[in-house]
DNA sequence: TTATTTTATTGCAGGAATTGCAATATTTGC
DNA sequence: GCAAATATTGCAATTCCTGCAATAAAATAA
């Protein structure tokens, strides 16, 4: 379902996010105007809020969808949930990868301003409330379960802390680091 | 130490929040200017400044600092993780509790404005990394150690959707709600 | 107490963010 | 190609937010 104007909206949309993103990493934020945002990205500063509600929203990675296929069968399958977590996420994961120096360098900016810390915050609760979704239709309870809500907050919690610390001490990949955390949550109060 | 400017400034803070979270809740918060609420709080504009960073911090719940008393058992303790946690949290939730009035309205109207939805998700992200270093110590690892991070993560969700169940749903009190919470996060996992 | 130092409050001026509206241009479905 | 839906833009007005310098209040030392 992906027309043209779609596609457009999202090539657009990651014009300006390319052109932020590198003017900020030079300039640091505050030193950027939406106004020089818009120029550099070839759009008119009106439009820039077309595409951004505010100025730092452009900052933040936008929300990935999760793999319908992926997702069908999350909802279905009931062997291990830790496993179907992995295998979900597996190649959202892999795509950020890719991104590896974008995302650094978004991370850099957000380092120094805490709006932008916070709104990275929300882009992980925005996939705890899909995510919450689907364990509940996984385990056929409704949506206002305490358990299910519990369950995916600690996995999207798990999540950030691999992406998290990938970030900041590097090493191996995204994915490893990710899935290392994911499948450490059943384990990780045991000697407490 | 509280000094009288220190007491001082936490009073001012919260009549300009009360103020503050009066209008919004009336109004609407897109038609409260931060003029109307320093008005109405009985200081300048500028001064509203001085107090808060940015129009939006108004509406967040102030930090609430740990008893060091709990602190100091907990990082020292080494009974069971879970229970102490509680016991860290016992006050500070029953202090919540009390004002429960006031976090409904802020509530209400922070579901409606999506800006203040991330900046409470970020008060939260402020108590896990406090709590990251506390683990860190009664565990006897360096800060960086993903697994203390993971921990401190998963508890402070768990403590989140305490609180936002107790928020959308009612029924007893927020300690109740989010002391289940917590002694449930050791089995949350077992029938997956 | 008084003098001195530190911290708070305020007004003002100005740059930047953000929104509503109406006009113009572009896509889409037919 | 034509009509309907959607995007882009310019403009004006409001509000946010900051830096600076002056004034006031509180803490500290004598």
């Amino acid at each position: 379902m992906s027309s043209l104007r779609e596609r457009r909206r999202k090539r657009t949309a990651d014009t300006i996010r390319f052109a932020a993103v590198d003017l900020a990493y030079e300039l640091g934020l505050d030193n950027v105007t939406t106004e020089m945002i818009s120029k550099a990205a070839g759009i008119s500063p009106r439009t820039f809020f077309n595409y951004f509600a505010y100025k730092e929203l452009v900052f933040v990675p936008p929300a990935l969808d999760f793999d319908q296929k992926a997702v069908d069968e999350f909802v279905t399958k009931s062997t291990s949930l830790i496993d179907d977590i992995v295998s979900m996420f597996h190649m959202e994961l892999c795509d950020i990868d890719q991104d590896r120096d974008f995302m650094l360098k978004m991370q850099k900016i957000a380092l120094e301003n805490p709006k932008l810390l916070m709104l990275r915050m929300s882009a992980f609760h925005e996939y705890e409330v899909k995510l919450s979704a689907l364990i509940c239709k996984r385990l056929n309870c409704g949506n206002d379960n305490a358990e299910a809500q519990q369950i995916a907050a600690m996995i999207m919690a798990s999540i950030r802390i691999g992406i998290e610390h990938w970030m900041e001490y590097g090493g191996g990949s995204l994915v490893d680091s990710v899935e290392a955390r994911i499948r450490a949550i059943p384990t990780v109060f045991n000697n407490c």
